[in-house]
RNA sequence: GGUCUCGUGGCCGAGAGGCUUAGGCACCGGUCUGCAAAACCGGUUACAGCGGUUCGAAUCCGCUCGAGACCUCCA
């Protein structure tokens, strides 16, 4: 099956067709947490947005390199040389060694991505594995006439670059205006210009995370890794880049301009943003300190909201919103969420169990091109979802015997909602698959519920059901006999 | 202050010149049920405001109001 994908590139502005470098292979890249706290939920969205990317990319037949980087060198809080490296400065809070920091906080966005159910990426490289590297793209700026060293420090020269190069194609921005822009901080008498920024810092001796270079001791500069990084395991160009908005200046706008410097062409075809989640309408971010924890999220432990919702749920909430679009977070959304899915989910178990009839009443073609139309288009999952949910009513309506569906289509709506919900969306039944031992205790329950019902003793049978109800187990009655969930 | 984005029904959220009643949730009525739940059928609520372009605008243009993002670390 030939898809044509189309992708909303942040460099042109414009919603292109895909065409990857190397036909049925995809470099990807994507910029990764900074370790120095719990992931909240807003970094997750971005993560999970890009894993849909992957997803798809997998399910069109790609082949696909992804690269998401750990950020275990803490960039400076400001630009000036009194800025303190994040991580170093948790550091002395909790009294540990910075890799210890580093190793706390990875190991705790494993855990919440992999209860997101994100695949892990091809390589997830760290920064501080790849000072050489660091070292030597710096090295080809330099010598590329792109940077000067002063004081045991090296700086980007951007207006320089600007003489070849168009900085601030990538956020709309002009120098001039940057410029104008400026605000007076400490600390940047080093630089020729207020725009210039570290590739390369200089370490103070009570400095912690510092490495030996041509220019000193030191550390490398904010930007520099996702270059190094993404060109070792990329090459000098590749197909997309992505990241939150947040990042697209400077971050990214930088990342051009040392891909541009160092090896004279721009890294990336495809710049994706993903965008905001926010909470009372302003943007989660650690900083500001309106902030959810997955973890909070999914035990029910925050003052915000009154109860739990599964990791499943939390992502079909971001599925059903437009990566590029601002989500807003309130737990009504999140309450809606949670029974669209659940009715999807169970849509998608009756299918399996549906007879067949000779024809069918609904184009099933039609329906499954309809999943594979709005991916298309820019991963637009909200109208994948609602194309899903034409399939669910189908399904039910197939259930209450009010339309059929042939053998043929019934296998092929199977594999494709299959394919959709759980390789391309990345959902996951909520339950433990394997729970046998509690099917058959269920099987027993049900039935001696039928034999009360059946015997008019509904004081019974509404005690059985109540109770399941209140440790979350709905039972459902049906011509057929009653079901769970 | 500069640059940019957005404002869709009770809530979340797609759409982007006519032809989607998008979709989910909520709500109302009906079918089914011992009663519920689920499911199905039907229904209600909409494109911030004001002008303009057009045969036709939620969609394009202008202005007004409102919200947000970036310009400093952030996904």
């Amino acid at each position: 099956m030939k898809q044509a994908l189309y992708i909303q590139n942040s460099l042109s502005g414009k919603k292109e067709e895909f065409k990857p470098i190397h036909k049925g292979f995809v470099g990807m890249y994507a910029c990764g947490p900074t370790v120095y706290n719990y992931v909240h939920l807003g970094n997750c969205r971005t993560f999970v947005s890009f894993d849909l990317v992957y997803r798809y990319l997998l399910h069109l037949g790609y082949k696909v390199r992804y690269v998401r980087n750990i950020t275990d060198v803490g960039h400076l809080e400001n630009d000036a040389d009194e800025g303190e490296d994040k991580i170093a400065k948790k550091a002395k809070l909790e009294q540990l060694e910075p890799m210890e920091i580093v190793q706390k906080y990875t190991l705790d966005f494993h855990d919440v991505l992999r209860k997101f159910n994100t695949l892990p990426p091809s390589i997830e490289p760290t920064a501080t594995g790849h000072i050489i590297e660091q070292i030597e793209m710096i090295r080809k700026i330099i010598d590329n006439g792109y940077a000067y060293e002063i004081n045991g420090s090296v700086y980007f020269d951007v207006n320089k670059y600007n003489e070849s190069f168009p900085y601030g194609e990538l956020s709309g921005r002009k120098v001039e205006e940057l410029i104008a822009g400026t605000r007076d901080l400490d600390g940047q008498e080093e630089k020729r210009s207020p725009l210039d920024f570290a590739l390369w810092k200089n370490a103070s001796p009570e400095h912690i995370m510092k490495w030996a270079s041509p220019w000193g001791i030191g550390f490398p500069g904010w930007h520099l890794e996702c270059s190094a990084m993404s060109t070792k395991y990329l090459g000098e160009q590749f197909d997309i880049h992505g990241g939150g908005m947040d990042l697209k200046f400077p971050h990214h706008e930088c990342e051009i301009a040392q891909g541009c410097s160092a090896n004279g062409k721009s890294p990336v075809n495809y710049w994706m943003h993903g965008n905001m989640l926010t909470l009372n309408g302003r943007k989660m971010s650690k900083s500001a300190g309106n902030v959810v924890l997955p973890n909070e999220l999914f035990s029910g432990e925050n003052l915000e909201l009154d109860k739990a919702y599964h990791p499943m749920v939390v992502r079909f909430f971001m599925m059903q919103a437009h990566y590029s679009s601002t989500l807003d977070f309130t737990s009504e959304a999140l309450n809606a969420a949670e029974k669209g899915f659940d009715r999807l989910m169970e849509a998608f178990k009756t299918l399996q169990s549906l007879p067949a009839a000779l024809t069918s009443t609904e184009n099933t073609e039609t329906l499954i091109a309809g999943f594979y139309e709005a991916m298309n288009d820019d991963f637009n999952s909200p109208v994948l979802v609602a194309r899903l949910f034409e399939a669910v009513k189908y399904i039910n309506s197939i259930n209450d015997k009010k339309a059929g569906i042939s053998e043929k289509d019934k296998e092929s709506l199977i594999g494709a909602m299959k394919a959709f919900i759980f390789d391309v969306m990345g959902l996951q039944f909520k339950e433990d698959q394997d729970n046998s031992k509690l099917n058959g205790v269920m099987d027993l329950v049900i039935d001696l519920r039928q034999d009360a019902r059946a015997n008019k003793d509904f004081a019974t049978s509404d005690k059985i059901r109540d109770y399941l109800s209140q440790i979350g187990i709905t039972i459902k009655d049906s011509k057929d006999g009653a079901s769970w969930s």
